[in-house]
RNA sequence: GCCGCGGUCGUCUAGCCCGGUCCAGGAUGGGGGCCUGUCGAGCCCUUGACCCGGGUUCAAAUCCCGGCCGCGGCGCCA
């Protein structure tokens, strides 16, 4: 429908055939427009008694919202929106609602995002809501454009694994074969692995699963984690320095090319504004301007807390006129064993985390690659290298200097569209309570 | 997991604080009718709800307790 709309003055007076489902009927007895939808957008059929066949008439009384209907007719001018509509000749109702819709989709931005979930299938026909996935797919394709540009290679991991990955999140448990197992909780040992496997620049694009009970606007217990693993790096800013490149890739893709702006302008949001420097604050730093600027005080060696980095990203958008902020070097005691410590402060890693409009949307830093030094780390963290054996020994046989990132799809797709709750951003959202439809 | 708030027609809500005027009001949707140029079409008729279980009271949508469900904050995280 959107391209025969585009096209209207070629095909003014021609004979066409749509289908799609009914948005809406203005039935004036006599005269009855019907809105037909599809994915591409919507046009008005016209079924007018004395022009109308009798047939089609007939038919059109079964063409209540939702039904399915499939029409041919002629393309003419009209004093609608798109400045055409279709004369029925033929039409036939191909399924209709056997109940009263509990959600009408033109109207199902006014339900409560529980009650859209519920009758989410009803709720995704609404065009603006369908844009939200035209996005993200959009997105998935620009990170794995951009990084495939740039010499990695897709990889696909295990996400049924053996041990759980990082030590502090929760995993969810499953039954292998009378075996116990969990669901991975992230890619993280398997790009490593990929790397040290001669890979050298990998990327993946899955579905990563958090047993953990959050109940906030901003977490899943299943969501898509778009990673990144670079081997023969010099320092962790290498990693940050590629995904600062994708971040300004999209961001500049997003004003130039036609389905982002679509998106963006219905949902009345700017595009992402990345500037040629990103900022980086080592995370000291950032305890300072958060005390100084807004009296907010985090306590040293701590991570920020959600309104910590709600407020440096209103820094940054008005200091650096960016929408992308990255914390650099974080605390040893809150990042996982495998994180690089600094050289000549081992209280501090080789991390970062990346703000975008004050929320967390990538973590990454460089990976420790020396066997020795992994096997202190795990035991400092107050765990046993026994249980982490496999992927010990991956460091064994010459693993280079190497580190990546991990950024959250759903998040990215969030904050681009400034959507309120996670859970909109995906289409069947799992969180503590949701496991159905 | 902890803390706070909330559950009224299919949907979105009014009523609850200050119990009786509520066999619960409105809008939208469903069913029916009128209407030959609408575009949130209009007009008329109709349908349909107090989350569950206890308690207090002459009387409970309204007050109390428990359960279930939902929403949000925190910790944590993408």
């Amino acid at each position: 429908m959107g391209d025969l709309i585009k096209d209207k003055d070629s095909l003014l007076g021609k004979e066409v055939s749509l289908c799609g489902w009914v948005d809406r009927v203005r039935d004036h007895g006599k005269l009855r427009f019907i809105m037909l939808r599809d994915r591409t957008g919507q046009i008005q059929l016209v079924v007018k008694q004395g022009e109308t066949p009798e047939e089609a008439v007939k038919a059109s009384n079964e063409a209540r919202d939702e039904a399915v209907i499939c029409v041919k007719g002629t393309l003419r001018k009209a004093p609608t929106k798109e400045g055409v509509e279709v004369a029925v000749r033929e039409m036939s109702v191909l399924n209709r609602p056997v109940e009263p819709l509990p959600l009408l989709p033109r109207d199902s931005l006014s339900a409560i995002l529980d009650t859209r979930l519920k009758f989410r299938w009803l709720d995704v026909r609404n065009p603006k809501v369908t844009k939200v996935f035209l996005l993200q797919a959009w997105v998935a394709q620009k990170f794995r454009e951009y990084f495939s540009s740039k010499g990695f290679v897709e990889i696909f991991t295990p996400k049924i694994v053996g041990a759980g990955t990082e030590g502090g999140a929760e995993v969810f448990p499953v039954i292998y074969f009378g075996k116990p197992a969990f669901l991975a909780q992230s890619p993280q040992f398997y790009k490593q692995f990929s790397v040290i496997a001669g890979l050298e620049r990998v990327f993946e694009v899955g579905p990563v699963f958090r047993a953990e009970p959050h109940h906030t606007t901003r977490h899943l217990t299943e969501y898509h984690s778009m990673d990144i693993e670079v081997g023969f790096i010099q320092s962790y800013y290498d990693v940050i320095s590629f995904v600062e490149g994708f971040v300004k890739h999209l961001a500049e893709a997003m004003r130039k090319e036609e389905l982002p702006q679509r998106v963006l302008q219905e949902y009345n949001v700017e595009p992402l504004e990345i500037p040629g420097e990103v900022p980086k604050i080592p995370l000291r730093k950032a305890y300072e301007i958060l005390d100084s600027e807004f009296k907010k005080h985090i306590p040293y060696g701590e991570d920020l807390d959600s309104e910590g980095e709600k407020l440096l990203g209103q820094y940054v958008k008005e200091r650096f006129k960016s929408d992308l902020v990255f914390v650099t070097e974080y605390p040893w005691k809150v990042r996982p064993f495998y994180t690089m410590r600094k050289e000549d402060e081992p209280d501090w890693t080789y991390s970062f985390d990346g703000l975008l409009r004050g929320l967390e949307i990538v973590t990454g830093g460089q990976r420790e690659h020396r066997y020795e030094r992994l096997v202190e780390n795990v035991k400092d963290k107050g765990m046993n290298p026994k249980n982490f054996e496999f992927y010990l020994n991956f460091f064994k046989h010459g693993a280079p200097p190497h580190g990546g990132a991990g950024l959250g799809l759903e998040r990215i797709t969030m904050q681009s569209l400034k959507l309120e709750n996670i859970r909109e951003a995906r289409l069947l959202p799992r969180d503590p309570e949701t496991l159905l439809p």
